[in-house]
DNA sequence: CGAAGGTAACTAAACAGTTACTCACCGATG
DNA sequence: CATCGGTGAGTAACTGTTTAGTTACCTTCG
């Protein structure tokens, strides 16, 4: 019990803290409970991470490292992105909580730094529309935070989803029900698919010329 | 000062918790911070309301007896109900903060009733896929909760929006192009939309025959 | 006059953060 | 090569404040 461990004691404090952050967000959170759930004396949290903000910076900032988006990346059709994209996201486990804490409590910071990251997928999706693979009457910024929605949106309201569907995003059937959806909307946005993975019917757009 | 007026009181307290709830969220709410604001003693909220979760409870309520989201009434072109939809939730102030806060404190009563409401919507859908006019191959459900989160998402996440679109979701610029869009995206996914409202160059969906 | 509307001051608990201490490790010094 | 001392890891108990909720007491209307 007495053995020594630096390391071991922080990422303790860094799991506890984000199961606890994630579950009752930062001003709900308890600083004892942290400490009782990480086995770890409450001081040893000052220690580490200063205070209860800090260590909440510091759990935000552990998670959106880990976090990759990877977005969008161009020469990979879009509905299969977007399935993956559902999948991964998904499986993420508590961090997608975290970040609806983190935006709702209204840290300026930490959103600036990964304006770099939206910045490239919106250019990889304008390239896909000049090159005609992609819908180009959709503004590509518009279309990213629409995609990112679509993806993001279900797990983040999880009682809408139940609502809606029937079934918690966690939950496996809901996974495939989802993925499946965004590869068919994907097919819908994307005007020449490269890849035809998806067995479902797909459709190209074409202008309607109406007589005035 | 001293006038007595019951309904007065009761409506200013409802008025500033929501005002406190949207900011902070329940466990950051403040009693005391809400009576002062409110210019009511705290006894009195409590007389009201009976708790912090009561008076937080009755807010939530209150917001979505007024809040009445009416998606997707069979017979308006999606496109245009799409944009209005954006140009209504982006207009109805803190409710949808308010709606976040209490999807992420998990109180599983108060979705169930609204189960009726998407129900209907979900039929109004599948209605107008099998009438030909949305593309079939959705899964009416998915959908819904697609267009629901193309809606909600921007407003819900305001910094990831401005990391995306450099626009505040509330920006009326923000509300022109996200209504824009929404209606563009709805003119992708209506097979052949009834009232063409939208001057943008829109489009029908025809399969595409791959040869073997 | 009595019930509902309203007030000020109080309380018991919860909470973030601190104090004052011990213990283990490790490199430098005699 | 022992031992000394400093530094970082760890603990238990405490503190000052904040907070939700209450008590005991007025006031006004029907």
């Amino acid at each position: 019990m007495s053995e020594r461990n630096p390391d071991r004691t922080r990422a303790d404090i860094l799991a506890a803290a984000l199961e606890e952050f994630a579950a009752v967000g930062p001003a709900g959170a308890r600083v004892d409970r942290i400490a009782a759930a990480a086995g770890v004396n409450k001081r040893m949290l000052y220690h580490y991470f200063g205070s209860k903000d800090g260590l909440f910076a510091a759990v935000c900032e552990a998670q959106l490292e880990r976090a990759e988006l990877a977005f969008f990346k161009p020469g990979v059709a879009l509905s299969e992105q977007l399935a993956d994209a559902v999948r991964v996201q998904s499986a993420a486990g508590p961090w997608m909580r975290l970040l609806v804490w983190a935006a709702l409590s209204a840290t300026p910071q930490g959103g600036t730094d990964r304006a770099e990251a939206w910045r490239r997928a919106i250019d990889a999706i304008l390239e896909a529309q000049t090159a005609g693979e992609l819908a180009a009457e959709l503004d590509s910024s518009q279309l990213l935070l629409a995609l990112v929605g679509l993806v993001l949106f279900p797990i983040a309201f999880p009682q809408l989803t139940v609502a809606i569907t029937g079934r918690l995003p966690s939950d496996d059937q809901s996974i495939v029900e989802r993925s499946g959806f965004a590869a068919a909307l994907g097919s819908l946005i994307a005007v020449n698919d490269r890849q035809a993975t998806q067995p479902k019917p797909r459709y190209r757009l074409t202008p309607i010329v109406t007589r005035s």
